[in-house]
DNA sequence: TTGTAAGCGTTATCAT
DNA sequence: ATGATAACGCTTACAA
């Protein structure tokens, strides 16, 4: 059995309160009280119970961060920027994946069973905004959600600008040349936010360079995984015309569009200019390396912390948005060979 | 103010303990309590607190998996296996990064301050067996080792055949006859059990194969990543003779020596064949896609899973030893073009 | 079958 | 500055 306060405040001759003092940090201590405390303590070998502490304080010092899926390299990637965002102003992260499981989305947000042993949620969700809140409603557990989803007032929001996002991936194309520009990742069945954004804004900058909105061209993608880009290139190879670039919504997506162009004899950039989202690593090593435009991580991370921090504090606070920054970056994938792979980022 | 368990047994007229046993499914409560019970429960919008749970029981729920990097992806591929092997039996997971840090390391062994809010740790370590026994000693929280260390016979254990793994790759570049096999990966300057077991099975397949073992064809890597993959095959390329084929410790690491090989002229398979080990999903949708020594994630999480609840319901059971299956699978980096990509693992 | 009450290990309130 | 003691919200003997 563990030692608990009392055995320490035994075996020092002092109340459980000084003990509990000294762990805990206390100022007015004594510096007789405090080495006796210590000593015992090392004695004992005793560690404070967090459960005790956090049932007496309500305070669990964990926070949830729930994806869809945590091997998507974006949301691993994220995930390493938030345990470290997190653990620089003391709480650790429970990881969650609801596997494109709206159910699973449902419980979580709901606070079931054990749900709760956390401070706060991170959330980037699957579901739209309306259903999100209706069912976190009852429940005031402090929520942050991550982004591209709009802001509607009533939870704290860290979100990128999807639209411009998505716009300036598209003018890149249309700048260098490329008229029958494609895109991979719409999801016309559901109401998901990011995908419908996405497509605005790589309609919006169709049109902006004079070029013509083909519906065949806009191709749909259940998870943004690797296989879905692929199968989705696949197809849109033999659409005629023949795209000469493909806006993939997500850079996962895209490397699987590149492989599939060249699996079809075609060559990335010359024949198809491929650009994805998100700036992950894999990207800058690909072959060639994938054009994509960069979302802050970082930035992210270390804001969502900030605001569930916030919230917590004080629940009552007005929600906030922060946008995070974005920006284009023209690789091999665009541009043609010669620009090395950047281990660097950017 | 959230509901208790007091609050409903005053509205509904029972007594605490009824609202208990109503709440945790117990047996033996006439169907006119229950009743009662459940719609008080409803109306107070009643959720039991899992932090009293716990401390009257002494079981969160919740499991630790700490890994160097979260975002390397044989790592975010097995916390996704390890997140769903862990929810099919009731825990949920909390990731911690230790960065490379082996102070990190030993203050999560140490189960310091709030370390201590879960069941159990699974640990996939940086640092060396012994350094590792000793940090842990005094803590008695159960904990399972992953990945490829020595079985010593005090800790639970699930790990691959890692010399044997690294055979069965060298022993492919030879078979498809190569003679100047070079690896990158190991680490002279430290301890580390994985990369000296797999130099152990790279010489030791050299040898096999009747070739010659060069020090110079051993070059290291810090951390296992694109990068240094790419820093320590470019050094390769002059070193005379040339290597004509290069065993990576890591799929990562093969990725980045891929990319370095074409940014120097030359390509792969035809000038050097490169060969990795993890079998990340990255290497299936490459250019060449990369042939590899799959590791079975699915099987290692399971089993790290089930160890792990074995081990929190018996802490004095003798600590078991689990080796998951590997497989070499040979793809273009390898073999040369022509063989599509493999969504499908394997 | 259900009620009463004693903890689980802290922190925090009230004294002194 | 320190001691005694009441919560925090739950589970579970022990009684009835």
């Amino acid at each position: 059995m563990p030692a608990t306060l009392r055995d320490v405040a035994e075996l020092a001759q002092v109340s459980v309160r000084t003990v509990s003092n000294v762990v805990s940090g206390y100022e007015h201590v004594s510096e007789r009280m405090r080495r006796k405390v210590l000593r015992a303590i090392e004695e004992l070998d005793y560690r404070p119970n967090p459960v005790a502490r956090t049932l007496r304080t309500g305070r669990t010092g964990m926070l949830a961060l729930v994806v869809p899926e945590i091997d998507v390299p974006y949301f691993s990637e994220l995930a390493r920027d938030v345990i470290d965002a997190a653990a620089e102003v003391g709480y650790r992260v429970m990881i969650d994946q609801t596997g494109h499981d709206h159910e699973r989305e449902r419980r979580l947000l709901l606070g079931d069973d054990r749900a709760m042993l956390f401070d706060g949620i991170l959330f980037s969700p699957l579901v739209t905004k309306s259903e999100l809140l209706d069912m976190h409603g009852s429940t005031r557990m402090p929520l942050v959600l991550l982004g591209e989803h709009e802001f509607d007032g009533r939870y704290d929001h860290v979100a990128i600008d999807n639209v411009q996002a998505a716009h300036d991936a598209v003018s890149h194309l249309a700048a260098i040349g490329r008229t029958r520009i494609a895109a991979i990742g719409a999801q016309p069945l559901e109401e998901y936010t990011t995908p419908l954004q996405r497509t605005a804004g790589y309609e919006a900058a169709l049109r902006e360079a004079g070029l013509e909105v083909r519906p065949e061209y806009a191709t749909a993608a259940a998870h943004y995984s690797r296989s879905d880009g692929y199968a989705a290139a696949t197809a849109l190879l033999s659409v005629s015309p023949r795209p000469d670039a493909i806006f993939c919504f997500s850079d996962l997506l895209a490397m699987g569009a590149v492989r599939a162009v060249f699996d079809a004899g075609l060559s990335v950039p010359e024949d198809i200019a491929v650009i994805g989202i998100d700036d992950i690593e894999e990207g800058r090593f690909a072959r060639p390396s994938l054009s994509t435009v960069s979302l802050d991580t970082p930035f992210i991370a270390r804001e969502a912390v900030r605001r569930i921090s916030a919230r917590i504090e004080n629940r009552e606070a007005p929600a906030a948005e922060v946008v995070a920054p974005h920006r284009l970056i023209a690789r091999e994938s665009t541009l043609g060979p010669g620009r090395g792979p950047a281990p660097e980022r950017g």
